[in-house]
DNA sequence: CTCATTTCTAAACAAGCGGTCAATTACCCG
DNA sequence: CGGGTAATTGACCGCTTGTTTAGAAATGAG
């Protein structure tokens, strides 16, 4: 064979994903991952390809590093409203756990779509389209359910929670933690459903 | 005296206005406002001073733009949950008014602030601040009226509104127009209040 | 040891960026 | 009708951007 990698190209790319983050798209320059990654600026195109390639597998791996981390907290939960609040408050610990608050890459990157080509761009709208999916079929039970009595469709109910998820995705690049919980409790007494625990 | 103007700045700083608007600071280059506007890059600079000058004139122009339509929309309005609506209306209808779904000048800037300097940042950042004192005094006059029946605070259901009008701000960037009349209403419902008109 | 194969290094590329300049042009006032 | 003043023009600056290249270095197989 021949000379190995001397570098983890997984780790490059959270490293990537991570820098990305904080500084978006358009703010980061090959320079900066050169500098922070530590590896050649070659190395880097030769492993992945030019920065928007990169930056497309730097969504996809933020993408699974999410959906993990919400479906893991979906796991124990039932149907409905108590499903509907164990993914929110997957999604504030989600964006409460990073060190800087950065937001949501993926909803950050909708924001400053205009740069990214047709098929990236793609990618990108698919996390919101998934985001609506996951939401719709929780209303739709907790509607069948009758745990929410409302006279609206679970469509609009889910574009309810939905806009509500993308305010707090925003939000959280201001850190305001607590405004996220505030919400997501508010959510909960408008709904009618009784979290237990932290109210207020 | 000399030589007067060839251009009127107020209209060259709405062009520049809607030209940030639709493509986001970092991707407008100055050579995009040279052709866009129809004016020398000499006497862009001239005027206007660097990009970031212009970009904060461009803010402070968006700014009263949409605060004198919010006003407008706010006037008739009587205190507490009828002064919500009218303000959420006048958001969805701010929003749905441009030829484009850009979003929010002013929410795209505070997602993509890492570009800007620390004056800049905080005159964007006062917009959150604006929204959040609004919408406060508007859930302390309903809560005091008693028009909304929760144990919540004042403070956290104008989180909980806040949130939702980012939300809002973003997902118009979709062109998700209906999402956002469904939001509202869904919002009104859970709250209890009859608005007249489009119910679903 | 030698060679084929692949990574690494550093330098360089063209293109575009934001910003500036001296020379020219057009205007208003006296 | 000049003359002073300010706007306009288009070329130009240095710098950074993303990307590529040719050569050196390091590995495993025969």
């Amino acid at each position: 064979m021949a000379r190995p990698l001397a570098f983890d190209p997984q780790e490059k790319l959270h490293q990537a994903m991570l820098l990305f983050w904080r500084q978006g798209y358009e703010s980061t320059s090959v320079q900066d991952l050169v500098d922070t990654l530590q590896i050649n600026r070659f190395s880097l195109y030769n492993t992945f390809g030019d920065k928007e390639a990169l930056y497309e597998r730097v969504i996809r791996h933020y993408r699974a590093h999410v959906f993990s981390h919400l479906e893991a907290h979906l796991q124990p939960a039932s149907e409905g409203l108590p499903r509907l609040f164990a993914y929110l408050d997957a999604v504030c610990e989600g964006l409460a756990r990073q060190p800087e608050p950065c937001g949501c890459l993926l909803q950050n990157s909708v924001i400053s779509r205009n740069a990214f080509s047709p098929p990236l761009q793609g990618l990108v709208d698919e996390f919101i389209t998934t985001l609506q999916g996951h939401v719709l079929a929780i209303m739709e039970a907790a509607v069948a359910l009758g745990q929410v009595n409302t006279e609206l469709s679970p469509a609009a109910l889910a574009d309810f929670v939905v806009i509500q998820i993308q305010g707090m995705l925003v939000a959280s690049k201001g850190g305001a933690q607590e405004a996220l919980q505030n919400s997501v409790a508010a959510l909960a007494s408008v709904l009618g459903y009784a979290k237990l625990g932290l109210s207020n």
